[in-house]
DNA sequence: TCGAGATCATTGTACTTAGC
DNA sequence: GCTAAGTACAATGATCTCGA
């Protein structure tokens, strides 16, 4: 196994990543390239003989020039053990950019021993192939618009890619076996062999980016067909980036090329990515979309766990974008959900639609949703918004339909716990939950200052009592800078905020430990009626 | 087809608060 | 003090756009 590229992205990030662990079919050896301090072109073998360019192919120490600053980044190989690699190469024009001359001269010359009966496979994996990079092969005017010179010599003739040739996998197409060979052909035309471009036993990266450039070259030229990249990753698990730098994935599996090709004409080009990357994904897992989703696959709204758990891990640990799942709900009509999260739809009956318009702009964008997943959940359960609440309901109403099924919601369905405050602050209910429990909050601009300004030391039972008698106050239409003087220092007792509170003590349910609560928090030192009541006759 | 960025929507969860 | 409702916010997802 040879991992190539960057490692996988980290969560969030894009799905489309040059990441992959490739198996390599072919036994990579690094015995084949000159080590470190051996001599290079120019200099002088061990045996005594000259290292130099093959006769007529003019100066090559530009080119290894060249290809010494590709192999730099190359781990495995050193750049200057270049020099015997390409000593045999003689003159790999694309390296320096410039155009490979046409060699005709060999272009008809016999073809060596080639079976042309299928070939045998003597693969070190026994898995499948990987999936590979394309060159878009499979867009119609790509395919179009590639088309061989002339009738040339479509079998290789060195033995080294006879062998190659026969020993290619077993369920390479006949068309990629075309592709192998047309670019066997290709190199050899090159003056160059396989092995010189993928030295075995080396990491891929140097060897691959010179294979890279001789088949970009190639196809640029229209001498190799685009898909000769695919076809060289899909026969030897190499990838192969096309000059754009883009690796392109397509799958390989009949089954899933057939799905690709009956996605709905109106998808969009990423979501027909999406699932492009998760075929190729589910084929890298040794899965298949037919093994995941029954022949029948459902009506709108169909869920499938396997395929569903296959996307999220597929999004969650190998990279796969996430909106592979909308793609997979978009193109199939189905419902399949995230990990932790539901699908989000949007409601349909026109009535949910135009109650979801009349939402207050100012609503924070987490209540609309809560009340969005209400409103689907009512036409889930085949209700609708009008029929909960009465026609003319405004602000104060507490409509029983609406606060039973919002209740029943939260507590059996799933439905966010602030669904019910989301629906109060949209439309002004006092819609509570079964417990009779309500959030309370002043809305007084100074009694919100007022909170805010309370002692740092002051517990949260003790604020949760002022916070309550503020809204006590509130609901009396009266406020707390109207019943305490503005000059009211520590130890005062203010007469006013002493019967407000014990009024709503006695009548209001407010708890009892309010009055301390506000001694405590303001320094004041007011008392039960009945003790001020017992003091003033004292007094 | 890919990669990245922007923007908005949605969710999970820790924390706060109220009622018992 | 316990428990559950309510709240706030960061993280994540969905979608679109644009350039390569």
């Amino acid at each position: 196994m040879v991992v190539t590229g960057d490692p996988p992205p980290a969560r969030g990030q894009p799905a489309i990543q040059p990441y992959r662990e490739v198996p390599l079919r072919i036994k990579l050896n690094c015995k084949s390239i000159r080590r470190t301090g051996s001599p290079s072109l120019g200099q002088t073998r061990p045996d005594g003989t000259a290292l130099r360019a093959a006769p007529g192919e003019g100066p090559v120490g530009e080119e290894i020039g060249q290809l010494r600053a590709l192999a730099a980044d190359d781990l495995t190989c050193r750049p200057d053990e270049i020099g015997v690699w390409l000593e045999a190469s003689a003159r790999p024009a694309y390296l320096l950019g410039t155009p490979i001359p046409d060699r005709p001269e060999i272009a008809d010359e016999p073809v060596g021993h080639v079976p042309a009966s299928p070939v045998r496979l003597n693969r070190e994996s026994s898995g499948r192939a990987a999936p590979y990079p394309s060159a878009t092969p499979r867009t119609p005017s790509t395919t179009i618009a590639w088309k061989p010179r002339r009738r040339e010599r479509t079998t290789p003739a060195s033995p080294e890619h006879i062998n190659l040739v026969n020993n290619l996998p077993d369920e390479l197409s006949s068309s990629r076996r075309s592709n192998i060979n047309r670019l066997l052909v290709y190199l050899e035309k090159q003056g160059l062999l396989w092995s010189q471009l993928v030295p075995a036993g080396c990491g891929p990266d140097a060897r691959l980016q010179v294979l890279e450039q001789a088949v970009n070259e190639g196809v640029r030229q229209n001498a190799l067909h685009p898909g000769t990249r695919a076809a060289i990753s899909r026969a030897f698990g190499l990838v192969i980036r096309g000059e754009s730098g883009q690796v392109l994935l397509a799958p390989a599996l009949q089954a899933h090329l057939d799905l690709l090709m009956a996605l709905p004409e109106g998808l969009s080009q990423p979501h027909r990515s999406a699932i492009n990357r998760l075929l190729v994904h589910l084929e890298e897992q040794e899965l298949s979309w037919p093994q995941l989703v029954p022949t029948d696959i459902g009506g709108p709204g169909s869920r499938h766990p396997a395929l569903e758990q296959a996307i999220n891990d597929g999004i969650r640990h190998h990279g796969l974008h996430p909106g592979t799942r909308a793609a997979i709900n978009r193109a199939f009509g189905l419902s399949a959900r995230g990990r932790s999260r539901p699908l989000a739809l949007p409601p349909t009956l026109q009535a949910h639609i135009d109650l979801m318009e009349t939402l207050p702009e100012d609503l924070i964008q987490q209540y609309r949703s809560y009340i969005t997943r209400f409103l689907v959940h009512l036409e889930d359960e085949r209700l609708s918004w009008p029929q909960l609440v009465p026609a003319g309901s405004g602000p104060g109403a507490r409509p029983p339909v609406l606060e039973q099924v919002v209740n029943e919601g939260i507590q059996h369905h799933g439905l966010h716990p602030g669904t019910k405050v989301a629906i109060n602050r949209a439309f002004g209910f006092i819609i509570q939950a079964t417990s009779n429990k309500v959030r309370l909050a002043p809305t007084l601009h100074s009694h919100i200052e007022l909170m805010k300004a309370l002692p740092e030391g002051l517990g949260p039972q003790r604020r949760s009592d002022i916070n309550q008698l503020l809204v006590h106050l509130e609901k009396q239409g009266r406020s707390w800078s109207q019943l305490v003087p503005a000059d009211s220092g520590p130890s005062a007792r203010p007469p006013a905020p002493e019967r407000a509170v014990d009024e709503g003590i006695r009548h209001h349910r407010l708890p009892s430990a309010t009055r301390s609560a506000i001694n405590r928090a303001f320094g004041f030192a007011i008392r039960a009626e009945s003790r001020a009541a017992r003091s003033a006759v004292r007094d």
